[in-house]
DNA sequence: ACACAACGTTCGCGTTGACGAACGCTCCCG
DNA sequence: CGGGAGCGTTCGTCAACGCGAACGTTGTGT
């Protein structure tokens, strides 16, 4: 079959990279998976399309998440300090998102920290659906969550909701921080 | 070919639901991930094992992440108050992490808030390996990261490190906060 | 040195996924 | 009413995935 850019290769370096990291021998995961070894060392060479079966056989064996089998590896050791990073301004001057983590391709979550002053009330419309938002407030107090159905919080408290709805974050106190988790599914 | 408890079932689940939401018919969503329309059909039903070069241009056609097809969806909207939540805490008494959020089955991701005083240092043996920490400091002072090579963190600062090296938490002043996002690759 | 075991690769073969074509169905328009 | 477009399903064909068996290689022990 033509290859649709699907990662072929990236399964296959996964698959040799996980399996060694675990210490089993070809033969040896392909006995606990169930799975030929023959399909397993042409999955490794990268020539073949394996079937869902076969690839969640070797992750349970594996004991890694499925994905993780699917998608490329990322760095190790990272720091922002306050201030630094991308920011992401609103229209509103008193808001400002910082974009800490993100994971290219095929993101699954964002880390940012937000740091909002009163008065700026923060509509977000929808994101693309499948994406979740989880709000951790570090200072102040604001108000969070579905515009239909927000939440006071206080520092300490967390919420999460669904992203595909319109969301607001409107600070009620100067100072107000806090670490959003906008995670796809 | 005997089911080895893949989540066929969830996958065809997910591809119709998926298609619904974006209001796309079998056919154009066949057409658009240049796959043949029987074939998705025949996916929808469970009835098939498809491959992952298949199920990876229909997610690009979707435009959804791969893991979205492969695993079953979660819950909307949660608040967790300061102080609520199960709270794991250490052999010192000076920390306490409270767990915000978990993802089963085959969790990706953890968010915890983490609580601790100075004097305390807390030092983690390596988690299971493929885990990355963030870890955003939100109040008081800390030294974050890998054991050999800690950073000192202020308010607003962010750190990521790998989850399967030895690394420690040690507040430097009281009152000392933190949101931890541990997360499987 | 030889036998043996374990490893990873290569080689036919049966099964099955993916495809295109044809089908029944509903809806819409002339 | 009849034709046509779109939908989702079913059917036959071909390619390829997954399998077991056999192979060459390496390391071990008696």
């Amino acid at each position: 079959m033509e290859h649709r850019g699907a990662p072929l290769d990236v399964i296959a370096r996964s698959l040799r990279r996980e399996r060694e990291r675990v210490g089993l021998s070809l033969s040896e995961l392909a006995k606990r998976a169930g799975v030929a070894k023959s399909t397993l060392s042409q999955l490794e060479s990268a020539s073949g399309n394996p079937s869902v079966e076969t690839l969640w056989a070797l992750s349970v064996a594996l004991d890694v998440p499925f994905s993780r089998l699917v998608e490329p590896p990322r760095p190790r050791v990272q720091v922002i300090r306050a201030g630094e990073g991308p920011a992401v301004y609103s229209e509103h001057a008193e808001y400002v998102a910082t974009l800490l983590a993100s994971c290219p391709p095929h993101a699954r979550r964002d880390i940012y920290l937000i740091t909002a002053e009163p008065g700026g009330k923060r509509e977000s419309l929808p994101h693309s659906p499948g994406v979740v938002e989880h709000v951790v407030l570090c200072s102040g107090e604001a108000l969070i969550g579905p515009t239909e159905d927000p939440v006071r919080l206080t520092p300490g408290d967390y919420i999460s909701y669904p992203g595909d709805l319109p969301h607001i974050f409107e600070a009620l106190v100067p100072g107000t921080s806090a670490c959003l988790i906008s995670e796809h599914v």
